[in-house]
DNA sequence: GGCAAAGCGTAACAAATGTTACATCAGGCA
DNA sequence: TGCCTGATGTAACATTTGTTACGCTTTGCC
């Protein structure tokens, strides 16, 4: 399919290769926009790729408190991170934004294509080392962190914030909290309030 | 080095596979007791295997504030989970408890190698994707729990707390907040104090 | 037995963040 | 224009957690 071609991770694929890889158990699925595409404990047992539309990641706590991970837009993979873990659950709640596409590629399929094509071996191995900094990056900042320098960090990797209710909820704070320490931080020179949002400097 | 074939890694290699491997630039490296072995921001070149001793990796914020993020014990991989990112460093602390050997070994020939061993392929995978399932959990515990639910989590996965200490080091807080929580706990009867240690029921 | 050090419980206070409620403001639309 | 909606700022108060300080107990050691 020449969908997957557009993965980072099958870009240098040959055809017949990706042909080959596709006659193993595979299928394509379609969610409608606004629809749950993963629950947290659902188990991933194929290689998921986002080959349509836009997606965001939570992750829920038990007193109700929610934190808005990641957004997903495709072309891209889907928790690749956690397809060959042995109890393999995915941790978060995808939902689909808009309408989203989604193949589902048989995972010992998939390693015997990777031992086949060292390109996508590597690529696959250094998806997943990025989204292990990634994890680690997150894991840092709301475990040594204040909501400032949560702040602080947002800014120096996002540039500025265009909305605060959305983050918020990406910085695990609730709008009031972010909106006072913004505030603070403005009346403070830490940061500048640009238009309508917030910016460094 | 028959060291290596403790690690589960390379637990169903042949010798001489891996003396083929063994060929490629490769060193080992003595830390004593007490000596920082790894520093945030260091690079990871090289696949690092602790063959002997033990270690604990923290997570250090602005504010001093620190985190007890894993205890190291040989035989491990060390930072697997970065070896292949692009900007591949180290995110945490990594300090020696005990004296400590270090195997590096080639970055370049060890993926060479994992592509003529499909079961150190398969068994490096499964090492990447349970250090994610660990990482995502953290962060999910840290983003969305109180400490009360972090207490609940930890004693689900340790059994019990036998060091107020160390557990508050381990969960982001300090130790009298711990200790304060803990005992609120107890006297509501959500966990129990078992001699001297906490457990749960 | 006595002493020193380490670990722990706890109290009083401070700081950070959540909760709730309300007012304001801009933009879209009838 | 006027209304409605959504996003925001903000205030008052509650809750959680950090800070500092102190006393107690245990343990190991002399």
């Amino acid at each position: 399919m020449e969908e997957l071609k557009r993965v980072k991770l099958f870009a240098g694929c040959s055809d017949e290769s990706l042909e080959r890889l596709l006659e193993s158990p595979c299928r394509r699925q379609d969610y409608p926009a606004g629809r749950r595409m993963l629950n947290p404990g659902d188990p991933c047992r194929a290689l998921m790729v986002l080959v349509e539309g836009q997606a965001e990641a939570r992750m829920m706590g038990e007193e109700g408190r929610e934190v808005l991970v990641d957004h997903l837009k495709a072309p891209m993979l889907l928790a690749p991170a956690f397809l060959f873990a042995n109890n393999n659950v995915v941790p978060v709640e995808v939902t689909a934004l808009t309408d989203c596409a989604v193949w589902h590629i048989n995972r010992e399929a998939f390693f015997e294509f990777m031992q086949q094509e060292p390109t996508v071996l590597r690529t696959f191995l250094e998806v997943l080392s990025e989204r292990s900094r990634f994890l680690s990056r997150k894991m840092r900042t709301f475990a040594v962190n204040s909501l400032r320098n949560r702040v602080i960090e947002y800014l120096e990797a996002n540039g500025s914030i265009t909305s605060v209710a959305t983050a918020a909820e990406q910085l695990g704070a609730t709008r009031p909290s972010l909106s006072r320490v913004l505030s603070e931080m403005v009346s403070e020179g830490v940061i500048v309030k640009d238009g309508k949002g917030y910016g460094k400097r």
